[in-house]
Order: structure tokens, then sequence, then C-alpha cells
DNA sequence: TCGAAACAAGTTAATCCGCT
DNA sequence: AGCGGATTAACTTGTTTCGA
């Protein structure tokens, strides 16, 4: 018998079946898997432990699971006491630009609302916020999203960003129509890498419009593509963020016809209380920010 | 100690199968 | 027939074991 078919069983015979177990395993792994540790654990015992369809333990699953569910039922409580009791801690993963103008706002209401929280950030991209939820590195993410996130992953959109061009201040350019008008655009495009979001999202309807023009320089953040624009390295593209004015030295162009970028939270397996009251406090700031917004 | 082989556990994609 | 859940097949990756 081994322990982590156990635990697998554990989630099969309390979620009532082998793909909602894999819906809740609060790691990620397939239902394939599941599946697979489930039948070597009957096969280990020699009993059937719970029929298919429709799911129902037979009498070995119903012995075997209530006597390991006090075990695995109570596994995060200890977890909690281990780490101390009372302190609650919150790992948030969030691009620059979120953790500059939005997160403050909202953890300071959590510490209202939580005073033994304690919060870590750290900064990334969609696809390494993703790995770093399944390693259960961090609890949260708030981030721009391009595609499905990895299975296991929960995702709420929360607002909706329009893209923007950002020019020099004196630049020749006012809207973004003169640039789509040109023969050849030779303006050095500056952007964050192509896997974000605002990157993919941006390249995928300029090819749709069969505009050609790639990135000439790829910058680790939005902050620093303003940056660079300001010295004169080029057009940067960046977000519309409604109470953030331009970067000193700059002006934006909105792309008001463009498709906007989804932030959205992504966490992983089952919402607790905690992540219910981030999630609500990030959803009245997605809204407040939503009506900054011009119509 | 190091490298090859074996093994365990995971993935995706395809397929099976029971239910509506 | 179509849908959704379970299984199978083929593969990858990481760890362990074992012999030189």
């Amino acid at each position: 018998m081994n322990v982590h078919h156990l635990e697998l069983f554990y989630y099969v015979a309390k979620h009532h079946g082998i793909s909602a177990a894999a819906r809740h395993i609060p790691y990620g792994i397939q239902q394939p898997a599941i599946s697979a540790q489930v039948i070597n654990l009957e096969d280990s015992l020699g009993v059937t432990l719970f029929h298919r369809r429709p799911f129902s333990l037979t009498q070995a699953g119903r012995e075997l699971f209530a006597f390991i569910e006090p075990f695995f039922g109570k596994l995060s409580d200890i977890d909690a006491r281990l780490r101390g009791g009372r302190v609650v801690r919150l790992r948030i993963g969030a691009p620059e630009p979120i953790q500059h103008n939005y997160l403050p706002a909202m953890l300071q209401t959590l510490k209202k609302r939580v005073p033994e929280l304690s919060f870590s950030l750290t900064s990334g991209l969609q696809d390494v916020f993703e790995q770093q939820l399944l390693a259960q590195e961090i609890d949260i993410a708030f981030t721009g999203i391009h595609g499905k996130p990895a299975p296991g992953i929960q995702c709420q959109e929360m607002i909706r960003i329009p893209l923007a061009l950002v020019v020099r201040e004196r630049s020749g350019f006012k809207k973004a129509q003169q640039l789509w008008e040109m023969d050849r655009i030779d303006e050095p495009l500056l952007c964050v890498p192509v896997p974000e979001p605002v990157t993919t999202i941006f390249l995928t309807e300029l090819q749709r419009r069969k505009i050609e023009w790639y990135p000439s320089l790829e910058l680790a953040s939005l902050d620093l593509v303003g940056r660079y624009v300001a010295e004169g390295f080029g057009i940067g593209l960046t977000i519309m963020q409604p109470d953030v004015p331009a970067p000193a030295g700059t002006r934006l162009i909105p792309l008001t016809d463009f498709p906007e970028v989804p932030y959205a939270a992504l966490w992983l397996g089952k919402i607790n209380p905690l992540l219910e009251t981030v999630l609500r406090e990030a959803r009245s700031i997605a809204g407040k920010v939503s009506s900054l917004s011009p119509a």
C-alpha cells in the first residue's frame, strides 16, 4: 500500500469520481494519472474500491475511506498549526504595473480585514505564474492572460485593458492609423517578450490585418518600454491604464480598435476563505478602474 | 564515483463505453 | 448520436539501483 495512492483514492472518494478529483486536488495532476494510481492501489489490495459509472464506493472502498479520511481530512489543519498558528501568509504573483498601481490599495484593505496577514510579491508572466502555482510557490496570480490556463488552474477574469502605443512626446504620430497606412513601418517596436499576452494579442491582430511590424527590442517590463521610448529607441507597446499617466517624456496613443488584454486572477484547486476575500477585493478594485475608462 | 538500465509517475492524445 | 468520464497507448522525466 502506497500513501500517495491512498491520498489519490481519498480525493476520488471525497469528490465522487476521478475527473472531479482531478479538478479538486490542490496540485496539478491529470485524470489518467489518478486512474492509473487508483488501479495500482486496487491491484495491490486485490479488491475493487469503487464502481466507476455511476460512482459508488464498494464495501471495501467505504471501509478504506472511513479509515483514511480522519488523516487526510485534517492535513490542512496540522499544516497551518505547524506553520505557526495565526500567521496567514499570502504569496501573490503579478506583473510590475499591477504591483505598482493596484496591489498597494488592495493589500491595505486586506490587511485591515485580516490583520495577521503577511504577504510576498513576485513578478513575472502568465506561464511563469502557472508554473509557480502548480509548484505551490505562490497562492494567487493577477496577470494578463492569453489562451487557456494549464489544467488544474482556476481562472477568473477581472478586467479588460485596452492596448496603446507609447511614443515620444514630440513624435509626429498622432494616430495609430498613420502607422498602418505606411508601406513599411521603419520605427523600431519596443515591447515585453512574446509570451506576454500584451505582445501576443497585439502581434496576432497585426497578422490578421496583414501588417508587418515585428519587435526590435524586447524589454523585461512595461515600465522599461516607457523608459526606452522616452530615450528615443522607438515606439512602444503598452496598456492603457485609465488612472496611470504616460511615462515622463512620452504620450499614449490608444489602440481603440484592437482587442483588449484580459487580466485575470489565477489560483490552484479549491478556493479557500482567504482567497475568496482577496478575489472580492480585486473585483472591487477592477470595478473602480473600469469605471474610470473612457467608454 | 559515474554512467547505464530499470522503474515510477507524470503527460497528451486517442479510444472506449455508459448514459441521456 | 453526442457527451462526458474512464482507460489505454505512447511517450517524457526524474529517481533509484547496480555494476564497472
